[in-house]
DNA sequence: GCAATAAACGTTGATATCAACATAATGACG
DNA sequence: CGTCATTATGTTGATATCAACGTTTATTGC
């Protein structure tokens, strides 16, 4: 025999799950920027990464890894078409050649630079609906949300 | 020459965009929850899609993707292999033959019955970094982020 | 200096994600 | 009862995502 479960647990996930509802609202903003950056040839991910690498300092493509909470591989495959593009460099670190470093070229500068004003935009039709300080509480709690919780079982230690 | 953005604007992006903010803590809490049901040999997404078909009216693939924001194609897709383990079932809709509905089987209501007390004990853990009122209000911005802009542009209507 | 450990990265395989295009069934209307 | 728009879905191709495993370089202990 089956368990089916009552009702009441379906409603219980469906509406208290903070994981369900981030995934959701991750795919619609995803899509939404997704769209808006399509002109250029960008998506809102391309555009987030490129952004991180427009700092004084190139990061290593772990440390931008860990700062995006994204999979190592998951931004090593990401490189690859951007640098396909002539978009990003990366050059082996001097001090560790273990580390590779990424750099914006002027190309993805320009592209950057284009797309800034396609995502204030965009993004003040979205903050638009809700109030400074509920933004404000908002990034707080996706801050918290997206901060690792603990580095063990990474790649598993045994 | 390339117009390299201030530094001021990366701040702003990184600090400010919801869409980045929200990927991070999507991917976040899907690795937690993927890791949290791997015994189980469940994603976070298909104990999502699992429990959504835990109901008393059998949805329609559309039906559902919409309720996920998801695409129709991702989740045909996300059927497949839930169909090949047998743990779901899809029948086409007596009334209207486009349509297809899906069902649980007995090995899915059993394996999701499985997967509760994890859900609830992974979420419990998460929820007690908010109080109530941080909850309450987070899963309604999430909402509110999660709810689709417009239907125009989904296929394309030219 | 050399062996053992750790750190940074690459590769592979499986699934997830969506846009664009294609197919089949329904409904409306003449 | 056909035609035409609409709706529900399938298919394909490109990229995204991550775990598991392997390789190279640093670092640490002796």
């Amino acid at each position: 025999m089956s368990k089916k479960l009552p009702i009441e647990v379906v409603h219980e996930v469906r509406d208290a799950c903070l994981c369900l509802a981030t995934q959701r609202a991750a795919r619609t903003l995803a899509r939404r920027f997704d769209r808006a950056f399509a002109p250029l040839g960008l998506t809102n991910g391309q555009f987030s990464l490129m952004m991180m690498l427009n700092a004084p300092q190139a990061p290593t493509l772990g440390r931008l890894a860990q700062a995006l909470a994204m999979d190592r591989t998951t931004l090593t495959a990401a490189l690859k078409s951007l640098e396909r593009r002539g978009l990003v460099e990366t050059r082996l670190d001097e001090k560790d050649r273990r580390a590779r470093r990424l750099f914006l070229t002027n190309a993805g500068g320009d592209l950057l630079a284009a797309a800034l004003p396609i995502w204030r935009r965009e993004h003040a039709a979205l903050d638009a609906g809700f109030s400074q300080s509920e933004g404000q509480r908002l990034r707080k709690a996706l801050r918290t949300l997206g901060a690792e919780i603990q580095t063990e079982g990474k790649d598993v230690k045994a």
